[in-house]
DNA sequence: CTCAGAACCTAATGTTATTAGGTAAATTGT
DNA sequence: ACAATTTACCTAATAACATTAGGTTCTGAG
């Protein structure tokens, strides 16, 4: 007999102790006792597994978070044209979000906000993820679909500062209802933000820049 | 002599000392002692003030949001056409932040994800200031200067959301770049996803909604 | 001038994270 | 096959905090 030499599979063990807890009672009030019974070993066991409680906390989404980057290009993948390719993106992360709501927990709630988070793998890979959405952008603007005075970076804000919201509200509602409520309708509001302004009548290529016109006269900050 | 008796001013001597150590070091890696030593007094004499460390991080930011309450109407007094409203909205907003970036970092980075802000006076003053976008939002659309489709609440979560992320990624950055940089060319791009869509050469009153047009054939959730 | 209570103190107490030091099973090198 | 290591785990400290007990000094009202 002997359950020695699990090798990998205790760390695994520990870590779904952990991301359960954490999600549940948040990172605070979750004890490393609490997650070591319930990986089923002594608090010095899972100090062999991990450094800290911290060092716990950030090993949680790191499987999530690459699978994320390897299915994106997947997904993407053979879709056409930037809008096309941004409803995806938009539809696909809600998805995922949706079928790991623990893991995006631990992301939203307890790691962005940690002050060691910006030096995390996982880190750099949500970076890259949205780094992503930059190239959609350029893609759009050049093909004409998108405005030509389009700034990819400050579209990307709006995309992903939009998407986060959402996500964040609906993690601290306890995923009470469905991520995509009103979600064409959000993503209706977003594609008219990066449209071209049709200049009278026709579709494509709009000239002027600055045609705002509705707004009158603006204070400033 | 005698310094007794201060009342009132030492709890805002440990609110201030507070202040400043969760903004520099996190709430987690400030100990009630370095708290009270700051604020030149015993960790037990800290006690008769806050119930413990929790509800001293919530008292942080409350005089702040509720003077941000009473600001708003006041800085929206007069100024007419949504477009505006929202513009002033966002660079009055950006400037408070600025202004106060400590008490934005509580909120942000401490607040917002701990389990018990819902519970908050805090909470419920910030989901004020929020909800007074959705009456600029009702106003634009019955003023006809917005989409007579558009869905305030969907249209108040891209801009919150838009605005949430720029702060909080200022905030992480420490402050090392200006909120204000893109702001116009951001807020151009959120004007845009208000508008209503031109139908062929006027500029109110689009009849059909699902007129999208670009995208082609899109995948479902 | 007493007395309630405010504001503060030192010194426990209790809870957690983390570490020391040890044991037995498994693995490795010979 | 069998010493030597290493792995995975344990019990029992230790240490860092948050929080509480219980007391002292000052202040101000009656």
């Amino acid at each position: 007999m002997a359950n020695r030499n699990h090798k990998g599979n205790t760390r695994t063990r520990i870590i779904d102790s952990a991301r359960i807890l954490f999600a549940e009672q948040g990172y605070q009030k979750t004890t490393v006792m609490d997650i070591s019974r319930q990986a089923g070993l002594s608090e010095a066991a899972l100090y062999d597994h991990f450094h800290g409680k911290e060092d716990l906390l950030l090993a949680i989404p790191q499987l999530w978070v690459s699978e994320l980057i390897d299915d994106l290009e997947e997904q993407l993948f053979g879709i056409q044209g930037a809008y096309n390719k941004l409803r995806k993106y938009l539809w696909w992360y809600m998805r995922r979000v949706e079928q790991a709501p623990l893991d995006a927990k631990v992301v939203y709630l307890f790691l962005k906000t940690n002050a060691n988070f910006m030096a995390t793998e996982v880190y750099s890979n949500v970076k890259r993820l949205y780094a992503y959405l930059l190239d959609i952008f350029e893609e759009g603007r050049a093909a004409g679909e998108m405005r030509p005075d389009l700034n990819p970076y400050v579209a990307r804000d709006l995309f992903v500062g939009t998407m986060d919201h959402i996500v964040t509200r609906w993690l601290l509602k306890d995923q009470s209802y469905s991520l995509f409520e009103n979600l064409d309708s959000l993503f209706e509001l977003l594609s008219s933000a990066f449209r071209p302004a049709p200049a009278a009548g026709a579709d494509t290529e709009p000239a002027d820049p600055g045609a705002a016109g509705v707004e009158g006269a603006l204070d400033r900050g």
